[in-house]
DNA sequence: TATTTTTTGTTGCAAATGCAACAAATTTAG
DNA sequence: CTAAATTTGTTGCATTTGCAACAAAAAATA
């Protein structure tokens, strides 16, 4: 059996604490940057899917995204036909800090990626991206409270 | 830019979400699985290297480790030639459920690569390890407090 | 050998995480 | 149309997580 999980889980692992690390220069703690990133690339996005999107609990991105906005680097609007949800949005602070995010997740796919041919690179993507999608089913599957039968 | 860090970390907390609900059934809390299966597979482990195949933080595994040993799943022995070592083993009640970890392991493996073929399983596999050892590099840089530059 | 540096382990504290349990709006089904 | 089920959001509480800061053993250096 190719342990190919525990290889993702080292990885991840790795690149979320590097993250956490030199993100603390912009005022963002433990995984406040997964959050941000997301609501600037879809602006208008809400909370529940966010944590969908994720793969975190509903409760810890409701606490982190509070906390984004307390400290002003996203806003919540109300939705015109749906007073139930709330729309979120970076405000100019958190669109600023965009940037040196992105850089950040850039370099460290560089390092990643390093000694990858163009061809390796794509090969990866694919293959990782047919993991995730096989992956969330039973993501969902469980967090609803299903057991899962082996 | 092919955001292949983005998939893994969302593959990677789907499916240690998935494991931490699922291993509530043997006593065991959040991340205590990690730790486990790693001290069932190389007996007389320290506590420092642990956290550094892990890929977490030094304090976090000790606390983690210390909380395995009060439930009675591992226990440490003192070095014969130093003492400042404790190495680490499975008790007989760890040594018994590490087959229910493995289990559910196998099948979060065969449920990531469904529809994979054997080549493809073999190829990701060789693909990831080459990524994880590129990473590591710059989370052992990080952890020791220095500061990437990019 | 003496002293400096590194390794290994611990605790204090502040923060994130996530399960339960609840509430209200919305959607689905009867 | 009404009642049931689902979606979305919140808070309480217990736990994990991780940075600082410390201590002691061991290893490296002078």
């Amino acid at each position: 059996m190719k342990e190919i999980l525990r290889e993702i889980g080292m990885i991840a692992r790795a690149l979320d604490s590097i993250s956490n690390l030199e993100f603390k220069e912009y005022d963002l703690t433990k995984g406040q940057y997964l959050y941000l990133v997301r609501i600037c690339e879809s602006p208008g996005i809400i909370q529940e899917k966010l944590a969908e999107v994720i793969k975190v609990d509903r409760t810890t991105a409701a606490r982190a995204i509070k906390k984004l906005e307390i400290n002003g680097f996203i806003k919540k609007k109300d939705d015109e036909h749906n007073q139930k949800i709330k729309k979120l949005f970076p405000t100019e602070k958190g669109k600023n800090i965009y940037p040196y995010l992105k850089r950040e997740n850039d370099h460290s796919n560089m390092v990643a990626l390093n000694g990858f041919t163009e061809e390796e690179v794509e090969n990866i993507f694919n293959l990782l991206q047919r993991v995730r999608k096989n992956v969330e089913v039973d993501w969902e599957f469980v967090k609803k409270g299903n057991k899962r039968n082996y």
